[in-house]
DNA sequence: CATGATTTTTAGCCATGCCTATAATTTTGT
DNA sequence: ACAAAATTATAGGCATGGCTAAAAATCATG
C-alpha cells in the first residue's frame, strides 16, 4: 500500500519538482509523470491519507517528514544504482538513468548498504546530482541554470536536474556533462536557443534544455 | 501485458519447477509461488492465450519456445544478480536470493549485457545453479538430490534447487553449500531425516531439505 | 467584478491480479 | 466400476492504478 512502484514514483518527481518551500503543483507532476492531472490528483489525495505529503488545494503539494524521508530513500537508491552501471558496468551515461529507474523501486536495503560500501560512499551521481546520506535530506549545491548565464560568461557545469533521457542523450551528443566548462556565445531573443562553446565544440541548445543544466560560475 | 512482474515471476516458476519432459502440475506452481490454485489457473490461461505456456488440462503446464526464452532470460538476470550481489557487494549468501527475485524484474537488457560482461560471464549462480547464455535453454549438470544417497556414500554438493530462502538460510547455518563433501551417516526411516558429515561437522537435515541439494557422487 | 483559465471533484469505465465459495469434471486407487 | 482426490471452471468481490467526460470550485486579470 504504502511501498508500490507508483507511490514511490510520485513522492520522487515531487521531490525533484520541489526547488524549495513552495509547494509543487498537481499538473506539474502529472506531467513529468505522463498521466491525467485526475489521476494524479486521486494518487495524491491517497498518497495524503497516507500522510506522506501535504496538499494544499489549488497551492500545490509538499512532502511531509515521513515522506521526504521515503522520497530522499528512493533517491539514493536510484543515484547509487547510476553510479554503479555508469562507473562499474560501463552502461550508457544517458541510459543509465532509465535503468536506475526501474532499479530504485526493487532494491531491499540492505543492498542499498551494500551498494554505497562498494562505491565507496559516492556524494554524487553520474549527472552530478548528489547522493542523500541515509535519512538525511538532500542538500542541493550552490548553482543556476545555464540559462541564465550573459553572453561570455564561463562557468563549470555541475549537474542536469531533473534527469530525463531524451535530454541526457541531447546532452550526451554535444559533450555537456558535470565538470565540463562552458562559455555562453549567443542568446537568442523570445526564448530562443543558446549557442555555448564546450571545450573546442560550439552547440546550439534550447532555453528550455539550458534550465536543465546547473552551472557554477 | 506480456512483461509484467507477476508472468515474469509465473514463467520462472514453471521453468524451475519443470524437471525435463513432463508438464507441471498447477498446483505446484500455485504452492511454490505461494497463491491459490484458483489464481494460478486464471494466470495460466492468460499465459496460454499470450502463446507463452501450453497447458494440457489434468495435465499440468509446460512453457512454449517463446515461453521458454523469456523464462531463461528471467533466470540469467535472477543468477547474474545473486553473482553480483554475494561476490561484489557482499551480501549475504542466503539473502542474495530474494533480493535478485526484485531485481530481476526491473531488468533491463543493456543491464543485463554489461552485468555479464563485468562479472566475466559467469557460468553458475552462488547457490551452485548454471547461468544459462543468452537464448540458450539452460542445461542442467547431472546431478541427484542428497537424499538418494545411501548410507557411507559420499558426495560433492553441486547445487541448491529450487532455491528458497527459508532453506538456504538454514543450509548456510549448516555448512552446506556448493564445493563442500557431504556423507550420509544415517537415513531416518518414515521418510525421516538425513544425518550428514560436512566437513567436520555432523548435521541433521531433513528429506525435503534434502530433496534440493544436489550433489554429484 | 466578471469572465476565462486553472484546479479539483465526481461519475463511470477498464485491466491486472488477487481472493472465497461452489460446482463440474477428470483421474486414480481400491 | 466407483468413490475419493485432484483439477478445472464459474461467479462474485476487492484493491490498485489508470482513463474520459463533465461539472464545480477557485484564482487571476482586465
Amino acid at each position: 500500500m504504502i511501498r508500490s512502484e507508483s507511490t514511490e514514483m510520485y513522492l520522487k518527481t515531487i521531490l525533484e519538482l520541489g526547488t524549495g518551500k513552495e509547494p509543487v503543483a498537481i499538473s506539474q507532476v502529472a506531467e513529468r509523470w505522463g498521466v491525467t492531472p485526475v489521476s494524479a490528483n486521486e494518487m495524491i489525495k491517497r498518497l495524503a491519507e497516507y500522510g506522506m505529503i501535504r496538499h494544499e488545494p489549488y497551492k500545490g503539494v509538499s512532502l511531509t517528514e515521513t515522506g521526504l524521508r521515503q522520497a530522499t530513500n528512493i533517491l539514493r537508491r536510484h543515484r547509487l544504482w547510476e553510479r554503479l552501471l555508469v562507473d562499474h558496468l560501463g552502461v550508457d551515461w544517458a541510459e543509465s538513468h532509465d535503468a536506475a529507474c526501474q532499479l530504485e523501486h526493487a532494491t531491499a536495503e540492505a543492498v542499498t548498504t551494500a551498494l554505497d560500501a562498494f562505491l565507496g560512499h559516492p556524494t554524487t551521481c553520474p549527472h552530478g546530482n548528489p547522493i542523500p546520506d541515509p535519512g538525511q535530506p538532500v542538500n542541493e549545491a550552490e548553482t543556476r541554470p545555464l540559462s541564465t548565464l550573459e553572453i561570455g560568461q564561463q562557468a563549470t557545469i555541475i549537474c542536469i536536474h531533473p534527469e530525463e533521457t531524451a535530454l541526457l542523450n541531447y546532452l550526451a551528443e554535444h559533450g555537456i556533462y558535470p565538470q565540463r566548462t562552458v562559455e555562453v556565445e549567443e542568446i537568442a531573443p523570445l526564448d530562443g536557443p543558446l549557442t555555448v562553446r564546450v571545450g573546442e565544440q560550439r552547440t546550439v541548445i534550447g532555453r528550455e534544455a539550458a534550465s536543465r543544466v546547473h552551472v557554477a560560475v
